[in-house]
DNA sequence: TTGAAATGGTACTAATTTAGTTCTATTATT
DNA sequence: AATAATAGAACTAAATTAGTACCATTTCAA
């Protein structure tokens, strides 16, 4: 299975195409344009909305919106709007129930806390804005809280 | 769903316990200490032979032992062997075979091969090794090819 | 005022994947 | 000979994801 829900996958692309249009555009449009099954969309975009992504005008000029800035659009909230929120293992729900039978002499449970909390950290810090223009990267300087200095291998 | 499957989780309790133990363990053992399904653990452990990480040995007083350094397996190696290799999306399969109808005007294709790369940077930095003694790290200095200043505010 | 095109909301079904089981064979020890 | 282990393959069950269907409501325009 991939990391990425199609849900998540077709949000990404909603979310980019009404930035492009800031006219809006429908559901319609969107499912031509990518080739996408209109009543699923619709349903990612009626989340979209939900969750205050987008909003919406009914009829038959209708459509949807982009309200929010790209910038302020991580992939961890589109994440926890559409699916659950990121989590590296089954254990690691377990855990905040206590539940997990290993949980008292559990010989990865700090490394894999390590882990999850770097990937999280990722996903917090990419947004909608370096998605659309990679360049940007305003990210990897502020991901560790660290002070960056190429060494020139790379590009 | 959870980044990690169950196997991965397990395959990683597996060789975490067979690191402590150098003469090696059982399946039976295993699975009692962790709780565990026994037969799914043991098709688990046979396919980390099978990959090269334990060696096996029948009979009554027979077990796994760990084979391979901690420092030489890499998190992107146990997921390779036991479920499929990391990808983000659906579609970036469907991009090496070229049937992705977004290919040719897919607005977040580049941004997205970017966290792809970022996210597989950890998976294919992170050893054992680190997982069991998270501060090793000799992962983070690494990651980007880049010289790393602390702040301060990284404690 | 009627019809078409849009969203809103909910419930349902189908497809796929993950998790776990079962069975039989083989090997080694006691 | 009995027992405890791995080897290998096939199978089943549970859970999740992906996708449909239905009906209601709103808006616009002919
Ligand atoms: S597997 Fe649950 S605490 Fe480690
Ligand atoms: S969704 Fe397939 S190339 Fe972007």
């Amino acid at each position: 299975m991939s990391f990425f829900s199609r849900k998540m996958d077709y949000a990404l692309l909603v979310l980019s195409h009404l930035h492009g249009n800031p006219d809006g555009s429908s559901a319609r449009e969107i499912s031509a344009k990518f080739s996408i099954s209109r009543p699923f969309l619709a349903n990612i975009m009626k989340t979209l909305c939900h969750h205050g992504y987008l909003s919406s005008h009914r009829g038959v000029h209708g459509g949807y919106v982009l309200i929010r800035k790209p910038e302020d659009i991580a992939l961890a909230d589109i994440m926890q709007s559409l699916d659950e929120p990121f989590h590296l293992t089954d254990c690691s729900k377990d855990i905040e129930k206590q539940t997990c039978s290993a949980r008292n002499f559990c010989p990865i449970r700090t490394g894999m806390s390590g882990v999850h909390d770097r990937i999280r950290t990722i996903l917090k810090d990419v947004t909608l804005a370096e998605i659309l223009d990679p360049t940007i990267r305003p990210s990897i300087s502020r991901q560790f809280g660290l002070e960056l200095v190429s060494h020139g291998t790379h590009k």
